[in-house]
This record gives structure tokens, C-alpha cells and sequence, in this order.
RNA sequence: GCGGGUAUAGCUCAGUCGGUUAGAGCGCUUGACUGUGGAUCAAGAGGUCGUGGGUUCAAAUCCCACUACUCGCCCCA
């Protein structure tokens, strides 16, 4: 039979509640810090992210689902959603009427893909939950903002023992420079080093510091960071990010060898990590984009962003989190008829029910008691509602609790009292 | 793009040295039980053994290819 292509997946109503809950808490946490929501096409012409993104990185140059359009347009399926928001922001003069260091708070919620092998985790169609401060200030505050609003959004849905990374990348004056000096210090002991390193070396040689081989580890130690060839300029912004995330008692590991794959960051770049994903452990990622919207044809421009992704946040969501919200996701009643006579007045009583707001179910078969009742149970209701003749003549329901089995007659507006929660 | 593992009932999995009718548990249907779910017992339904080829008197089992899934690497959310 024909199935899902590879990497993509089907979200079933049993893990639903779960996404939905995690779309909520973000929801509310973007309503309490100013955010609005912004929805952009899946597709977008591809030089928007060659351009924004970055030639040279691993999502532009194997991972995009590229396509040439019917009016050989080349057209790409989004991989990230920065590119895209930082597109329409300055598409829709956005920052029109602004004062001075006026900021703009953007949120999206939506599927991204890229063409990576899948494993745990790992999706080639996967969920973004992002945010973007946009707008001419650059001011740290506005940085450790976004990080004590993450800081809220992981604790509401029970994650804790998450760790948060920090590290200054240098802007695009200094980063350049530094890049020569690392690559000539890597070349001077490159014979030692892995086979990845070599690779990394040619590729991306930032990289090379996230080596897990001891061996390259103790070589690495002694390779010029980023964090020292920085300037004045961006250690001080630097060290202000940092105090503003220690007026806030937010904890902090700054890690001067955590680069980011996307070209475009400059400055400030974090990332949160923990869950139990193995390899795949980066829950949230973020930093600051400066000179993103001149890449695109746009004016200067500052940002500062973030994204995590929808499918590890469910995973990592705590299992007493989870239960608590299957058990908010079940249905107050679920009603037994007894009876052709009966099914008529079911659906009559369960009209009411919804009406009054409670999550009513029913099923329409005539069926022997016994399974009826089975069925209830199976619906996952906090009760069962039973209508027969008996009832009907007496204009009262037996509602049978199916946790406990505590049953009571009560008429209709007693029972929608009841259930009430 | 590279490496490892797996593929048998709706689900989780057994299946010996290749051997005749492919099993278990859970789930499902029915009954014990005629207005009361979960428990117990009994019976029943359900299978192109991932696909294609090969070896053999005989293949779920051995060999080859392919596909899918899965776990890593790279990289990232």
C-alpha cells in the first residue's frame, strides 16, 4: 500500500493533546512577552535561503527540498523560517511609523524540511516553533528577554533539566579575520587530527571544536576561540547579555566553541539543551542575525531569534506532564442508551449536555448493555450516562462514575452541575 | 552522503539442525452473564512470513539484490 514518504510522519489523535499543549504553553508565552503571529508560505523562491541562509552551509548546499517550478522558477520548501519572517518584514515595510529602536516581536508555528537522513528525533518534515525581535535596537536586554521567556515556556510544561549555552560569535567584520587565524592554526597540526576534523577543516572549520575524540580534543585546546579575537564592541555587548541574564537568575554555561550552522548569526548565539533524544539533544537554538535583512535586499536591520522544535519539545515532555494533560483531554460523558426509543432521547440529553459546554459522547449502534457500557469505558469518559425506559418515564439519569462506580440518578441540570469542571 | 541493526497476526514478539497444518501474549468477536465497563474462564476470527530472484525433494529459516523502518556519524530543531 502506498505510505508516508521517508522521514515524514502522521501526528494520530492519541499524541495530539500532547502537541497541543505544547503549541499552547508557547502561544502563552508569546501573548505574555508582546509576540504576534505571522504565517508564511511553505515555499519560497530559492534564493532566499542561498542568500539568507548561507551558500556554504549544510542546509542550503545538501539538505533543501529544491524544485523548478512549471515557469522554471526555482522554488524551495522552507528549511528554517527566519529567512521567510525577516522576508515579509521588510516585504510589508513593517517597521514603518516606528520610533527610534522600536522593536518588532514575530512568532510562527509550522512545518519545516530538510533533506536529512532521519533517526531519532529527526524529521525531513518537522514542526518550528520560532520567535524574532526585529527592528533597529540591538539592545542585549532584548536578548535575555527571549531567553527568560524560554525560561518560563520549558518550566510551564515541566522540563527542567534543560541547560542553557551561551557564546558570542563576533560580527561579520571580525568573524571573517578570526576564520583565517583558526584555519591557519588548524593547518599547522591538521596531520594529527581525525578525518573529520580534516573534513571539518575544509568545510566549516569552527566545527572542529565539537570533536568528540580525545585526541583532537587536547589538540583543539590550544586553537585561538572566537571569544578572544572579538572586539571591544562585542565583548561589551557580550558581557551586558550576560549580566541582564544574571539580574534574572537565569543559569548559564557560556561555551566559547558552540557555533551555529546557519550563516547569518552574529554576536550572541545560544542554544538549549537537554531531553533524552541521544544524538539529537539541541531543544531550542538561537542568536542574533544583523546583517540577514541586507543579504536580502533589505535596509539595515537588527534581529534577534530563536527556534525549537515542535517534535523533541513533545518528547521531552515530562510523563507527569503528559498524563496530565491526557487526563484533561478526556471526555466528561459518554452515554449508554438502551433502546430505540431510548437512542432518540440520548441524543436529545446529549444535545443539552453539549450545549452546557461538556464533552459528550455517544454511540449510535443498539446495542447489549454490557457492551455498551465496554464502549464507554473505551471512550476514555470520566462517566457513563445510562438511558433507558426506566429513565425516561422518571426524568432521571443514572450517571455511573467508571473510576470509581459510584452511581446516582440525577436529573439533567444536576448532571451537567456535576460535570462541570 | 557514510556505517550498524531489524522486517513473521491489528500491536509486542517467539519460531531449534531447512522438514510437512507458522505460534504466544495483548487486542478483537462470541458465550458463561436477558439493565451495568475493567476481572476470570471457554470458544472463534485474523498471516502474500517486507518485495523480487536464487540454492534445495523441501525455505519464515540459507544466499543475492532491492525497499522500508530503526540507531549512530556528519549536521541540525
Amino acid at each position: 500500500m502506498i505510505q508516508t514518504i521517508r522521514g515524514t510522519r502522521d501526528i494520530l489523535p492519541a499524541d495530539i493533546p500532547l502537541w497541543q499543549r505544547v503549541e499552547e504553553a508557547a502561544r502563552e508565552a508569546f501573548r505574555r512577552y508582546g509576540y504576534s503571529e505571522i504565517r508564511t508560505p511553505i515555499i519560497e523562491k530559492t534564493e532566499l535561503f542561498t542568500r539568507g541562509v548561507g551558500e556554504a552551509t549544510d542546509i542550503v548546499h545538501k539538505e533543501m527540498y529544491t524544485f523548478t517550478d512549471r515557469n522554471e522558477e526555482s522554488i524551495t520548501l522552507r528549511p528554517e523560517a527566519t529567512a521567510s519572517v525577516v522576508r515579509a518584514y521588510i516585504q510589508h515595510r513593517l517597521y514603518a511609523n516606528r520610533a527610534p529602536g522600536e522593536v518588532t516581536k514575530l512568532y510562527y508555528i509550522g512545518p519545516m524540511f530538510r533533506r536529512e537522513r532521519p533517526q531519532a528525533g529527526r524529521y525531513r518534515q518537522f514542526y518550528q516553533i520560532g520567535g524574532e525581535v526585529i527592528g533597529a535596537s540591538d539592545d542585549p536586554m532584548i536578548e535575555a528577554e527571549v531567553i527568560e521567556m524560554l525560561d518560563w515556556f520549558l518550566i510551564s510544561l515541566g522540563i527542567e533539566d534543560s541547560q542553557l549555552l551561551v557564546n558570542s560569535v563576533g560580527d561579520s567584520h571580525e568573524r571573517g579575520p578570526y576564520l583565517e587565524k583558526l584555519r591557519e592554526s588548524i593547518a599547522a597540526v591538521l596531520d594529527r587530527l581525525c578525518n573529520d576534523c580534516r573534513h571539518r577543516y575544509e568545510t566549516n572549520a569552527l566545527r572542529v571544536f565539537d570533536c568528540k575524540f580525545e585526541n583532537c580534543q587536547e589538540i583543539i585546546a590550544g586553537l585561538p576561540t572566537i571569544t578572544d579575537a572579538i572586539g571591544a564592541e562585542s565583548r561589551a555587548h557580550f558581557e551586558q547579555f550576560k549580566s541582564h541574564l544574571d539580574a534574572r537568575c537565569i543559569a548559564y554555561t557560556v561555551n566559547p566553541r558552540m557555533v551555529r550552522g546557519l550563516d547569518y548569526y552574529s554576536r550572541t548565539a545560544f542554544e538549549i539543551i537537554g531531553g533524552h533524544l541521544g544524538a539529537q539533544n539541541t531543544l531550542v537554538g538561537g542568536g542574533r542575525y544583523d546583517g540577514l535583512a541586507e543579504t536580502i535586499g533589505g535596509p539595515p536591520t537588527k534581529g534577534f531569534g530563536f527556534a525549537f522544535g515542535l517534535d523533541r519539545m513533545v518528547m521531552s515532555m515530562p510523563e507527569a506532564e503528559a498524563a496530565r494533560v491526557r487526563e484533561r483531554a478526556r471526555p466528561d460523558v459518554f452515554l449508554v442508551h438502551l433502546g430505540e426509543a431510548a437512542r432518540n432521547h440520548a441524543a436529545f440529553i446529549a444535545r443539552k449536555l453539549r450545549a452546557a459546554g461538556l464533552a459528550a459522547g455517544m454511540d449510535f449502534t443498539d446495542r447489549k448493555m454490557k457492551k455498551a457500557m465496554a464502549l464507554a469505558s473505551e471512550s476514555g469518559a470520566r462517566f457513563a450516562l445510562i438511558i433507558g425506559d426506566n429513565e425516561i418515564a422518571a426524568g432521571v439519569y443514572a450517571l455511573k462514575n467508571l473510576e470509581t462506580g459510584e452511581q446516582q440518578s440525577l436529573d439533567v441540570e444536576a448532571i451537567i452541575e456535576k460535570l462541570k469542571r
